[in-house]
DNA sequence: CGTTAGCACTCACCAACTCTGAGTGCTAAT
DNA sequence: ATTAGCACTCAGAGTTGGTGAGTGCTAACG
């Protein structure tokens, strides 16, 4: 896409993208000579302009108005026409210093690391946590409650906790949870998450197992622990958006409320992204998503090691300044790799 | 307040109050007399207003518009012109049956409460979950994560759990991890958690202890432990607000997404709530929160036996349905109790 | 042939204006 | 004490005209 493109029309593209990043208003053939070094005129830009519309990287609201990027165009602009530029180095100090209270769990790194995407990048900052599932197991427990009800923790290796009620069906005495949570911990500990519940049924199936009904019950009591959770999701700094000028109506704000309500969808986008390594970006109806007309999404995922953990990332509007969050999202999550890994 | 009413007074603000709250528009002399059976004439009923404005329960919001309800008026309204309704059966089966799928862990009820909440009252739902130093604790436990991070967890009698990251100064055997943790259950458990720091400092002046330093140790480790988490709260039906008229402009709307960002603000007045049992109410001014004009609030402890365990209601815009969403945050919050009691 | 100057045309935006209807406050009659 | 009547106010909707930014087209130019 856009191997059509003259070196000057490529030129005349990028002048309006980075023109509208900054304006947000629809620009016009004058604005485009006067602030960019091309030595042209109006009209020649007004020709070149005519090309890109019927391209499809440019449209005008109105007639009487200039132009506005599509989404395609921006895609066009990440693609090949944006220089990333390297994260200043004030600026990276700066994002060190945050984490500066170190020491603490994960859950109180995530929560800071939203936050800081959101003031560093002035949009909105996005981190989805570990699941569960894509830890090693470090340990579990059972902890009777009171009557038939069991409290199971699971621990991961990274110091991820979960955690689940079990209605179990007779009562345990606390000295058989522990005698069950010990047989647990020898055969289960150290396994991938993912692995423990193939792990479980496999063992179940060992005779020696079924002579000691108590280990068997401990198998059943475990299976019914491995359960994924639904993923948890920290964001913060929704206000940014708010305050740029694009959403200063109400059918549009109403929209991003929605978008930003709606969890789920903001979940499944970040877990399409697990997979892939490093940043990504998508660009307003690349998303997929609903309500999310004008917005769009950078990402990069934080890893431990050679799994990867989780997503971070950032919601802006489509013009938003790429050059700039860019670098920040993929810094920061390369810091927050480190930091959730060497501790 | 409001001695100096007399019956017929009451009666048109009432009236005038009831009315706005279904038509969100100013309500002028005529609309009283059409739509309620007060036999009276708009000019008397103007006087009426007259004085009613006086006395600050109405304002108008220019010259040629009808009156609306100030909070004064509705505090008045609520107090002592208001019959509570009775949440009637089918309701009340209603929000039953989404409790049906039980004995999911505290995590999931009150997730479900908001949601239920901001569905049935059609505003917003809202939770703060228990403070985990409001419970007794049940179990402590250390678990080794690597080197010399540990991770300590806290289980509390109603199913709660904390945990907490440890850096500690020098590396520990598992073996040593699990002796310490049998000894602090021996030491703390059963015991309020508000008590539990005071407990710890008590042993550690134990002679007995100072011999052991595997035990002092573990005394310092548990300190380190208890520290007041910050309080979790949820919400959901946000935009059940936003789709109220009131708020149909930008600057309203973005006043309501930034009071529901900040939700250390809302943990707050949850807070506050937190001391006294039963209902509340906070119109609009009352809630002393920034970006809240226009909001009102109703909430109500939920309990486990004898203590309250957090606090649970409704945010919808001060021209709210207090008939209908008072019994419904007093049912839920009564529901809530028994589900997270007698399991 | 690509580039440019010139020109007619379009159209959102703004401000001023008018009209209408709902609602008020006051006064005088009941 | 209540009410009918009336003059007055004012937001909101609709109309109008002017302005300016921007376009597309055409013809001239190097």
């Amino acid at each position: 896409m856009g191997e059509g493109l003259s070196e000057r029309n490529k030129k005349i593209l990028e002048a309006i993208i980075e023109d509208y990043i900054v304006t947000a208003e629809p620009v016009g053939s004058r604005a485009v000579t006067r602030r960019h070094g091309l030595n042209l005129s109006p009209a020649t830009v007004r020709n070149a302009m005519a090309d890109l519309e019927e391209m499809g990287l440019l449209t005008s609201p109105h007639t009487s108005a200039g132009r506005v990027p599509t989404d395609r165009a921006y895609r066009f602009y990440v693609d090949s026409l944006l220089a990333v530029g390297c994260i200043d180095k004030a600026e990276r100090e700066r994002i060190r210093k945050r984490y500066a209270g170190a020491g603490r769990d994960m859950g109180a790194v995530l929560h800071e690391t939203t936050r800081l995407l959101s003031s560093v990048s002035h949009y909105m900052g996005i981190v989805l946590a570990p699941r569960f599932s894509s830890t090693t197991l470090r340990h579990m427990e059972f902890v009777k409650l009171g009557g038939r009800r069991i409290l199971a923790i699971l621990v991961a290796d990274n110091g991820a906790v979960q955690n689940r009620l079990i209605e179990s069906e007779e009562e345990f005495a606390e000295a058989d949870l522990v005698r069950m949570s010990n047989y647990l911990n020898e055969l289960l500990q150290g396994l991938p998450v993912a692995q423990v519940r193939t792990r479980i049924l496999e063992e179940m199936r060992n005779e020696k197992v079924l002579y000691d009904t108590l280990f068997s019950r401990a198998l059943r009591l475990s299976e019914q622990t491995i359960v994924e959770g639904s993923a948890q999701i920290f964001m913060e700094g929704q206000t940014n958006i708010l305050d740029q000028p694009e959403f200063a109506d109400v059918g549009r704000m109403k929209d991003v409320f929605r978008a930003f309500e709606e969890k789920n969808q903001l979940v499944n986008l970040l877990d399409r992204c697990i997979s892939a390594q490093g940043v990504q970006i998508f660009i307003g109806s690349e998303t997929h998503l609903n309500h999310m007309e004008g917005l769009s999404v950078i990402t990069s995922t934080y890893v431990s090691g050679k799994n990867t953990l989780g997503v971070l990332g950032v919601i802006g509007p489509t013009r938003m300044g790429y050059g700039k969050v860019i670098p920040i999202v993929d810094y920061t999550a390369k810091l927050v790799s480190k930091l959730l890994e060497d501790e």
